[in-house]
Formats: structure tokens, C-alpha cells, sequence
RNA sequence: GGGGACGUGGUGUAGCGGUUUAACACAUCUCCCUGUCACGGAGAAGAUCGCCGGUUCAAAUCCGGUCGUCCCCGCCA
């Protein structure tokens, strides 16, 4: 008999059918033990009748414990008056079996019970029985969050024209000249793990005017906090012939509204699991000028940002809140960051050359993208590569990308992960990977 | 790199100098149960309290070291 989906069943009742998955739970009654079964579609309740059911069905469905993977086969019938079950999506009906194929059995003591709504797990420990802990409901729900960003991301990407790239992680170049890179032998060369896909993907420009990539990044910093990974996915974005920065921030917005519009419809249940609320977002987005934030934060909040810095994440944290109260939206972009805070790459603003051409966008005073337009003139970026007391040489096939004529292009970085943490409102931003890397963790 | 906190059965916690043969919940095993869905009930097994040393008549409990973990800061997405 052909495996039907779980979620098909309500469809089948009458029907003599064959479900295929896990065992979620098991309450055993005696002469009546109920199985809740998990397969990719939901779950579904199978009924064991031991009084009416041969001896040996009667015997092995009372060995069966959770996560054992089998099939059953049985008629699915609607349930009894007041035993129906509205939490769950099959729960009008249930199948009673009357055949039992075991697949596979459980041979190790399970360091959790996944029919619970919680895991109440210490972080380590969830973490070190990851192959487990991610079957949970929970876990499961995160990453079609994860999913639904992936895919709205590429989706709206392609409707604003731009040309989905892949580009190399195994890169003999440091991309932001910093010394925060893996690097390892290639083959008697010394190579790095890419940090950004930021070359390669302004080459990109040369080609397809706008390019995006969805892709891994690898980072060499030592934190110990719940919004770092060293190992995380990148949504990068290039786009050519603007005639203002203020174009890149226009299309990041379009981007990361419609994937939280695209969550909010496609995630309903995820987002429930975890209580999310929809996040407030205005017709358009403030933009502010950090040096104007560094002032209303210091009169608003009497907390002081250190000068001629980046914001800190206490200071990121109030822009957030001033930004909920001002203009009620959980999203702001922060402008014209000092020079000194980014990397050699980013155009300076002619009004004020102290200051760039760059930004950052925060979702509930947490940092998700950064961006900024780039110099696209060969001797303008030669001549700040050496300024940030680096050497041109390092860089020569960047350089002649622009020797060979390139537009004011500019693009951006979002933290997929980043997203996902922030929208379910997640304890730390591990919870939104499945396999974390960090400083301590290189396994599983 | 700087700072803080925590390590107790498989999991999560309680106990914080002697009423402890280390307690509770869930999981495991045995038994009872025909309408449960976080099923219920009875019982059993399972921990020399991370490791090493010290203080003390007495240490899971206090002190020092060590290893491990988590968090904050810096930096970043």
C-alpha cells in the first residue's frame, strides 16, 4: 500500500490507509494505547486496540516509545463524540491500526522528550544533542522562519531585477583588509575563508548592474554574546547607476518588508509557537544621521555614545526604543557613519568627507544589514586603501575591476540569522542555526 | 582580549557547613488502566554533587586552583 501524507488523512476517513513517521508520544491505557504520529505534514493520533487486535500487534505496539520510525496501516475513522482534539489539525479523526511496521527502533537513552511544548534545555546542552533537539516543534518552527526569509528574499531580489550569484568562500584575498579572517594552506598558498562576498560581488555590478547572493561568511572574532555567530548566512545585495545612496536604502526597504510581510502570511503557526507580535512598520522607515541619534539619545536618555565611534549596542538599543516611540517602527536606518568606522571601500560624503555614505538598518535595536555606496574610482579607492594604511597591492584585481570603468554602485549585508532571532524573539541568535559555529563549538 | 556568573542521576532544577541513606519533576524499566492527547495510578533502577587540593570533628555546601559552560563589554550581520 502507497504511504498517504498525515495531512491528508481527514480526506480518507472510511479508508483503509498507510501513514509513515515518528512516534511524537505514546499514552498507553492499557487495552487502548494511543500513538501520536509525526510525519513531514503534521501529526496524527493511531488508535492500538489490543482487545480487538491479533496477539502479535498486541504485543509489539506495546513496545513502542518515541521517535521509533514506522508505518501503520489502518482505517481512518472519524473520533468519538467529546474525544475530538482542536489543537491539532487531524484531531476529528484517528486511525485505528491494524498493521505495524517497524523501521527503525530507538538504541540510546533520549536526553529529552520532544512531545513537550518545551524543551527547557540549558543552551549547551540543546546545542550538543542538536541531531535531536532539532526534530522538536519548536526547533522545526524557526527554521521555516529561516526558510520563508530564504525564499522571500530570493524572491523579491529577482522582482526588484536583480541576478542571483554565487560566488567563492575560499579566497586569497582578505576583503576588508582587517585580520579577522580564517586561513589555512591551499595547495602551499596561503588562503582565507571569505568574511564578506563584497569583491566579488561589486565585480557582479560589472556584469548584471544588480546582483544579490545568499550565502555563508565566515568571521575570526572572539565574541561571547547572543547575537554573534562566527559562521552565518549572508543576503547580499550590488546594485549600479544610483545617483544617491539614499537609492540603496529605498530598495533594502522594499526588501526587508516583504519578507516580514511574507513570514507574517506564511508562518502563522511558527509564529505563534513562539508568541511573536507583528513588528511595526510605517509607510516608510526613519532615516537619521548617527551624529543626529548620538544627540537625542544623550538628551532623551542621558546616555552618551562615545565620540567619533560607531553606536554601541546600548546605544543601538535606545535608537530602537526612539524610534518605536517617535515614529512607532520597529525598523530605522542610521546614516553617514564617521569614516573611521568602516571599511576603505565606502564613499566618503562630499558635504562632510569625515563622514561616509553608509548605514545601518536596526529591527528592535539590533543591527540586521549594513550598507553604504562605494567608490567606483580606481585612483579615489587607491588612494584611501592607502590612507587605512593598507596596501594596494594586496588588492590589484579589485582595483582594476575599476580601472576597467565602473557606475556609483552600492549595496548591502542582512543577517539572515539575525532576522529570524529578532522576529521570534529568540533568548540567543544560536537557536536560529541549526549547527552553530562559535568560539567553543566546531561540533556537531 | 577585559569582566561577571554557573557546573548536583539521562534532562531540568532544589538543597548552600551536621536533621540528606542527596530531594523534586520529566524521561527509563515493571505492573494496573478502553478515550487519552503535558493521560492517570502503584513500584523499581539510576548521582561517590565537574576535577584536584585546602579549611573543619564534619564539605554538594566554605576557600584556592583547574577544566567546562553561559552571559556582558569590545567588534560586527
Amino acid at each position: 500500500m502507497k504511504r498517504l501524507l498525515v495531512k491528508l488523512t481527514p480526506k480518507a476517513i472510511g479508508r483503509k490507509i498507510k501513514v509513515c513517521g515518528w512516534i511524537n508520544s505514546r499514552r498507553d491505557h492499557g487495552k487502548l494505547i494511543f500513538i501520536n504520529l509525526r510525519d513531514r505534514s503534521g501529526i496524527l493520533q493511531v488508535v492500538f486496540r489490543l482487545a480487538d487486535s491479533n496477539q502479535q500487534l498486541a504485543t509489539i505496539s506495546q513496545k513502542l516509545r518515541p521517535e521509533w520510525v514506522v508505518c501503520i496501516e489502518g482505517e481512518v475513522k472519524e473520533r468519538p463524540k467529546g474525544a475530538e482534539n482542536p489543537e491539532v489539525e487531524t484531531g476529528k479523526i484517528e486511525i485505528i491500526a491494524e498493521k505495524l511496521e517497524i523501521l527503525a527502533m530507538v538504541k540510546k537513552e533520549m536526553p529529552l522528550d520532544l512531545s513537550k511544548k518545551e524543551l527547557k534545555m540549558k543552551l549547551s546542552t540543546l546545542l550538543k544533542e542538536r541531531v535531536l533537539t532539532l526534530r522538536h516543534e519548536k526547533s522545526r518552527a524557526i527554521f521555516r522562519v529561516f526558510e520563508t526569509v530564504l525564499g522571500a528574499y530570493r524572491k523579491v531580489m529577482k522582482k526588484l531585477d536583480f541576478v542571483e550569484i554565487k560566488t567563492p568562500k575560499i579566497i586569497g584575498t582578505a576583503s576588508e583588509g582587517g585580520a579577522n579572517f580564517f586561513t589555512f594552506d591551499y595547495f602551499g598558498k596561503k588562503a582565507f575563508l571569505a568574511q564578506s562576498p563584497q569583491f566579488y560581488k561589486q565585480i557582479g555590478v560589472g556584469m548584471f548592474e544588480r546582483v544579490f547572493e545568499i550565502g555563508p561568511v565566515f568571521r575570526k572574532e572572539p565574541h561571547f554574546t547572543t547575537r554573534h555567530l562566527n559562521e552565518y548566512i549572508s543576503l547580499d545585495a550590488e546594485m549600479g547607476f544610483i545617483e544617491n545612496f539614499n537609492e540603496i536604502m529605498d530598495e533594502l526597504e522594499k526588501v526587508i518588508k516583504f519578507i516580514l510581510k511574507s513570514i507574517w502570511k506564511e508562518n502563522k503557526k511558527d509564529l505563534k509557537l513562539f508568541s511573536a507580535e507583528p513588528p511595526k512598520i510605517p509607510k516608510r522607515i526613519p532615516r537619521i544621521k548617527l551624529r543626529e541619534i548620538r544627540k537625542i539619545i544623550k538628551e532623551k536618555y542621558q546616555y552618551e555614545i562615545p565620540e567619533d565611534s560607531d553606536i554601541d549596542p546600548k546605544g543601538e538599543e535606545l535608537a530602537g526604543k526612539w524610534a518605536r516611540e517617535k515614529w512607532k517602527s520597529d525598523l530605522v536606518f542610521l546614516t553617514h557613519y564617521p569614516k573611521s568606522c568602516r571599511p576603505f571601500y565606502t564613499m566618503p560624503d562630499k558635504e562632510n568627507p569625515e563622514e561616509t555614505l553608509s548605514f545601518d538598518l536596526l529591527f528592535k535595536g539590533v543591527e540586521i544589514a549594513t550598507g553604504s555606496q562605494r567608490i567606483h574610482k580606481a585612483e579615489e579607492l587607491i588612494k584611501n586603501i592607502k590612507e587605512f594604511k593598507l596596501d594596494p597591492k594586496d588588492f590589484k584585481f579589485y582595483i582594476d575591476t575599476f580601472k576597467y570603468g565602473m557606475p556609483p554602485h552600492g549595496g548591502w549585508a542582512l543577517g539572515c540569522e539575525r532576522i529570524v532571532y529578532k522576529i521570534l524573539n529568540l533568548p540567543t541568535i544560536k537557536e536560529a542555526t541549526l549547527f552553530p559555529r562559535d568560539v567553543k563549538r566546531l561540533v556537531p
